[in-house]
RNA sequence: GGCCCCAUCGUCUAGCGGUUAGGACGUGACCCUCUCAAGGCCAAAACACGGGUUCGAUUCCCGUUGGGGCUACCA
């Protein structure tokens, strides 16, 4: 037995996103990869050449460099084995579909699509499985004229066996058989003369050496016909390994881009939505299903979440180390990754549980990265960042994901801009009589707080609460309204300190002057 | 319809014949507290059902039920 390489590959087609249930394949492909000191391939499967392939392609390699999930070999940084894009391999897969042909284990075929379509009604309606009458077969070069002459236009199918099994081993759902007759006599060229997902990739994971085919198990049945193609082209057959799909949340179906409306209903997915769209809002950004979607991965690096913690989040959907670990660095996973742990059975997406991972690793990031984190969500809002990084200390972990920074807007804006919550400061400073008295006072001991910081402004109040014989209460809401304009925030005390005294004092003027 | 697959708290999961069925997220109570977070502490919460096999089944086998995937000249 020789001990290959590892070489491991994920290939997205084409479409403009990343699918949150890709990541997880392809992050797994990549661990595996890191894990054997192998390589990882990223190979575009772009047969359906209806796309524009460049500009669909773009915003999946962005999403797979931001999430750190590099490529040795592939689009863009190319390799020994490419081209690594099926639209340029045509001419291979003709080679390899004539060769199939040739040992007569495919067939020129010049049935109808209603043709076909009417013998798959017919099983279906005597309830058997469907089988494929071979009846416009062509078998020879004058076959194929003879059809060709009556305008018929010839595919290439597969000529599956009818009997026998296809057995083969998988490393997370274990010895697999089917009887070959389950196979449909599968297309593998197109009337035009292009090859099919099913040959290409056949053909690319030969040319490219490919090791341990792993991908979802909607593939699974794909795999049989795919080893027949395989053992037709004399090619060694990979390592196989299909991964469960990532599930809806609160349901086992298939994760979808497209039923985003569905998932709304779903409270804690809407949770997750709304909480983005607030920020994304903010920002004044495009909110539309194609491009702001929890689905996609695009929709977490637009509000500021945590590659690392999407990562950690997503490998436990199917896989897991023992009874206690959760937490795990990429290189922790690297170390831990093993096949023999990945469960067989569906997960949903739980969006509660992906936010509780962003918790934890924005709350251990560094002060100076968070800033640079908040950074440009500030820079994009228009706003000033001088005092982003004592904004940012202060909030401390109420910032769950970097667009977070946008609560505290207040701070990066002059007294006249500072935007109320009406209904708090209804509730603080209009219905209170002794409010509007209290505020006009407390200013004025402001103005000789020294130095003007946290310390010194809460011992001011103190005694401010003490000489007038009231409660706390009574001035700490009212003065966290007149200041920052919201009933919410981190300690009052900071937030006074770090606006300064004059903008302190003249926030107070202006919502003083509201009251009037 | 046909073929294949799956089945432990609401969710992600541990378990690989004998456990008080463990952890995490979420939920609820309490503590802390200037609001909101964070933190601390406690609690509620699961082996789908029916047959076997076995001294003993969550675990092994069969069936039922439920769920999922595939069934394209998509990938």
């Amino acid at each position: 037995m020789t001990r290959s390489v590892v070489r491991t590959r994920f290939a997205p087609s084409p479409t403009g996103y990343i699918h949150i249930g890709s990541v997880r394949t392809a992050f797994f492909n990549w661990l595996y990869a890191r894990k054997h000191q192998g390589t990882y391939v990223l190979r575009i499967d772009d047969t359906d050449q209806q796309r524009n392939v460049a500009e669909a392609l773009a915003p999946i390699l962005h999403g797979f460099r931001w999430l750190g999930l590099n490529w040795d070999e592939g689009a863009e940084v190319g390799g020994p084995y490419g081209p690594y894009y099926q639209s340029q391999k045509q001419p291979q897969y003709q080679d390899a579909v004539r060769a199939i042909v040739d040992k007569g284990l495919a067939y020129w075929d010049y049935a109808t699509e209603e043709e076909m379509k009417t013998e798959r009604q017919a099983a279906e309606q005597a309830k058997r499985q469907f089988q494929y009458s071979r009846r416009w077969i062509a078998e020879s070069a004058a076959d194929r004229s003879r059809f060709e002459a009556e305008g018929r236009r010839g595919v290439v199918r597969l000529k599956m066996p009818r009997e026998g099994k296809c057995v083969f081993d998988d490393h997370v759902r274990g010895r697999v058989e089917v009887d070959w007759a389950q196979e449909a006599d599968h297309v593998i060229q197109r009337s035009d003369g292009s090859a099919l997902y099913n040959l290409a990739n056949v053909v690319d994971d030969f040319d490219m050496k490919i090791t341990h085919v792993m991908r979802s198990a909607e593939h699974l049945s794909n795999t049989p016909r795919q080893i027949f193609m395989a053992q037709a082209l004399g090619y060694p057959l990979p390592e196989y390994a299909h991964f469960p799909v990532v599930a809806e949340p609160g349901s086992k179906n298939k994760l979808s881009k497209r039923k985003i409306a569905d998932y709304l209903k779903h409270p804690d997915f809407r949770k997750l939505y709304e909480h983005g769209e607030r920020i994304a809002k903010t920002l004044g950004m495009a909110t539309t299903p194609d491009t702001f979607n929890p689905v996609i991965v695009d929709f977490y690096e637009q509000v500021g979440y945590l590659p690392e913690a999407i990562l950690n989040y997503i490998v436990l959907l199917g896989w897991s180390l023992d009874d206690k670990t959760e937490f795990l660095t990429v290189r922790e996973l690297t170390e831990a990754f093993s096949l023999d742990r990945v469960n067989k059975s569906p997960a949903s997406f739980d969006a509660k549980k992906l936010f509780a991972f962003q918790e934890r690793y924005m709350s251990l990031k560094p002060l100076e990265e968070k800033v640079e984190l908040t950074r440009p969500f500030i820079k994009r809002a228009g706003l000033g960042d001088r005092k982003l990084a004592e904004v940012v200390a202060a909030a401390a972990d109420r910032i769950k994901v970097a667009g977070d920074i946008l609560d505290y807007e207040g701070f990066f804006v002059s007294a006249d801009q500072v935007v109320y919550d009406e209904a708090a400061f209804e509730k603080r400073l209009r219905v209170p009589p002794e409010a509007p008295g209290l505020l006009k006072k407390f200013a004025a001991v402001l103005v000789s707080v020294a130095p003007y910081e946290a310390p010194q402004i809460e011992k001011a109040l103190q005694d401010f609460v003490q000489v007038e014989g009231i409660g706390h209460a009574q001035i700490i809401h009212a003065l966290r309204i007149a200041v920052t304009g919201k009933a919410v925030g981190f300690g009052l005390f900071e937030s006074l300190a770090i606006l300064g005294r004059e903008e302190c004092l003249s926030r107070i003027e202006r919502a003083l002057a509201r009251l009037s």
